[in-house]
DNA sequence: CGGTCGTTTGAAGTGGTTCAAGCCTTGTGG
DNA sequence: CCACAAGGCTTGAACCACTTCAAACGACCG
């Protein structure tokens, strides 16, 4: 736990004010706000700690929606990247949110009670959810779409713009600190594959992946390579 | 277009009541409807013929929610089986409802407004649309499972239970009028190795598919193919 | 009864997997 | 600050599942 000023938040309100509708006076009460974060490691299971539905705002860090298979496999159904909303999966489906990187969140159930009658927070929020059941359609067109690199790169222009929308990317430049085997059981690859793909998208001048790191972004060029 | 008792409702109506809470009342009150339904010939777009959200109960025919992709191709997201409740997708994001057989439907907001304070159906509407959902997730980590005659058994067994829980399986047998090509385009497949792989599942006796009919359903059989 | 659409089967090609080994990075303790 | 360990990335070689294309067959519909 950990205790912060308003002014964390602050980001993550600006994004939800251009993608969902978020209205300025709501943002000025989020940032008078004082509330307590909650914090998980990497690897770490985040909720539900309550009694769903409730919706968990992550402030900082990376995580995954995803699934155990038999014979040690896992699969991503969705990433979440810094800024987002996402309604933690009620367990006994067997899904799971899983941190992957260092997590930093906070419960929306908490900032609605605390916000008072700020009714256009929750409308923003649950349109943020209904662009997340959106993006699971295109996920499912990029698994059953064959080629691996054009699932790649389907899948890099989505994370791309979702953290432009967040103002975490900087000339073609963002930090992107997923393993290849999480995009290999996101995108249903082996990880080894994946290594070979971004070496091919590398070759062609479409982005630079490195330390978790990605620079030289081609939205252009990539968008090539999907439709291909 | 064509009217009819509420008799014809009421297959579709105690699924309802089996899986989404409908009470019996509200049953009751749907009997007594005299409503029009709208129908629609096999590879017709479904709606939407309102603006949204608004949604449609198939009482008679099977559809699916597809996407167009480039190259000729076409990806499907779901199978509507009679009797279920489906949203039409929003024009604009590429997904239309298909009729796949002929369909024969009615506006649920229709029957929302006739049957007057039946809260409780607009309920186990939710809850229908709710499960749909959650069986996108399955659709997505089916099409990610590397095996063919694996995505197969999965695709046949949710189908079945769904057939089943609609009053629409006699002894593991049961009306399957999907092609080849349909289940292709469902799980990532060419509809060559659909037919190779039914003739596996054949071969094992676990289920026999022919002129449009399964019979010889074997649930737990399959299962293990899923789970191998 | 002929045409159309769907299914079946074969042969050849290819994209991705698997396994194993070596390298590079990063974190940890001396 | 260095040495070591652990984990992730990279690469190669062999294998296999699925695709593609083509042709023949069968069912259904007018």
């Amino acid at each position: 736990m950990l205790a912060f000023n308003g002014a964390s938040i602050e980001a993550a309100a600006q994004a939800l004010v251009r993608t969902c509708d978020l209205s300025a006076d709501c943002v000025e009460r989020l940032r008078a706000l004082e509330i307590a974060t909650e914090r998980y490691p990497a690897g770490a299971v985040i909720g539900p700690t309550e009694e769903p539905p409730h919706l968990t705002w992550i402030l900082d860090g990376w995580a995954c929606e995803a699934r155990d298979l038999t014979h040690g496999r896992r699969q991503i159904f969705s990433f979440v990247v810094p800024g987002e909303v996402v309604r933690p999966p009620d367990a006994g489906w067997g899904r799971t949110l899983r941190a992957l990187t260092v997590v930093e969140c906070v419960q929306a159930n908490e900032l609605l009670a605390r916000t008072g009658a700020c009714d256009d927070l929750l409308a923003a929020l649950m349109r943020s959810t209904a662009l997340a059941g959106a993006r699971r359609y295109e996920h499912l067109s990029r698994l059953a779409g064959r080629h691996a690199a054009s699932r790649m790169a389907s899948l890099l222009i989505e994370l791309h713009d979702r953290l432009d929308v967040m103002g975490l990317v900087e000339g073609g430049a963002f930090a992107l600190p997923l393993r290849h085997e999480d995009f290999a059981d996101a995108l249903g690859l082996s990880a080894a594959h994946v290594t070979r793909c971004m070496g091919v998208l590398r070759e062609r001048g479409l982005l630079n992946l490195q330390f978790k790191r990605v620079s030289g972004f081609d939205r252009a060029g990539l968008e090539k390579v999907c439709a291909s």
